[in-house]
DNA sequence: GCCCGGTTGAGACTCAGTCTCGACAAGCGC
DNA sequence: GCGCTTGTCGAGACTGAGTCTCAACCGGGC
């Protein structure tokens, strides 16, 4: 894949912030995971394919592209911090707790039940976070054919 | 307040967990606390009001409420984490960004949002975790009044 | 060539959370 | 009462994610 094309390095243009070969090369990175991923990931990727990419130039680029919205934090069930790469519009995620695979969902209704959550307790909603964890089709139809082949035992 | 009202210490009691000095001290702590709270602001109340209370075991009282469901854990949109003490059953959290205040609501529809995300998505749906941040009535009072009163001059 | 501001990697640092260890206390059989 | 087992304790060492600092580097403008 042509490094160019991915929506992080376009995010990278269209910003105030340089495109350098560190930040680039994190873009890269992140682009190569299919669903959410640490920093630590990122790191130990880093030390194995392009030796020069410090700790903090991962953290910094990380955070950069929070900031720009092509990343987003999210933080799985265990209490670890992760990242997903994502569009830059208000969305939820959908996570895999098995493969890890990640799926963007809009609104899906979310706004009635804040409004409601609003009206019950009184608060004046300003942010919320959903996310959702479970298995994807694939892991899902694993799942279901491993414990239908120890039901036949 | 005596000690043995609390929700903390019913479920520590019908829990195969003894109810130690040290369990009663950190039920109580959580107790004086409205809204959420860190793990720090409880090893520094420990530590000015009941010396003898070793970080190790706060952490282990936590986890220990954590598991009788008693206290939840909760991730701020800074990214720290944060408990509460709770109802056991299924629920979420509304957290005011100003004064730390929480209020729990039950589902408000969520379920039809997740079945919906499922339908889309094609995932299946185990957990979630909804939060909602925002101010609560009184803070949303004190920032309307604010924000008039500087509109007036 | 020189300056300036943004960026870099290295490594020190911080701090939340975990682990380990020896001490202690309650419960229990004898 | 005695000894044993088990659960719990506090202290402090340890770990690891994330931050901070600093000197070096780089490209652009003058």
């Amino acid at each position: 894949m042509d490094s160019t094309d991915l929506p992080l390095v376009a995010a990278l243009g269209a910003s105030d912030y340089r495109a350098t070969d560190a930040r680039l090369t994190v873009a890269s990175l992140i682009a190569e995971r299919a669903g959410h991923f640490t920093a630590a990931d990122l790191v130990a990727a880093a030390r194995v394919q392009h030796r020069g990419l410090g700790r903090a130039t991962i953290f910094r680029a990380l955070d950069m592209f929070a900031e720009l919205g092509v990343i987003e934090r999210l933080d799985l069930p265990s209490g670890d911090h992760a990242y997903v790469a994502c569009e830059r519009v208000h969305h939820h995620h959908v996570v895999c707790s098995n493969c890890g695979r990640t799926a963007d969902v809009d609104d899906a209704g979310l706004n009635a039940v804040t409004t409601e959550v609003a009206r019950r307790t009184g608060f004046r909603i300003d942010t919320h976070r959903l996310e959702l964890f479970g298995l994807c089709p694939d892991c899902a139809t694993d799942a279901a054919a491993r414990t239908s082949l120890e039901e036949a035992r």
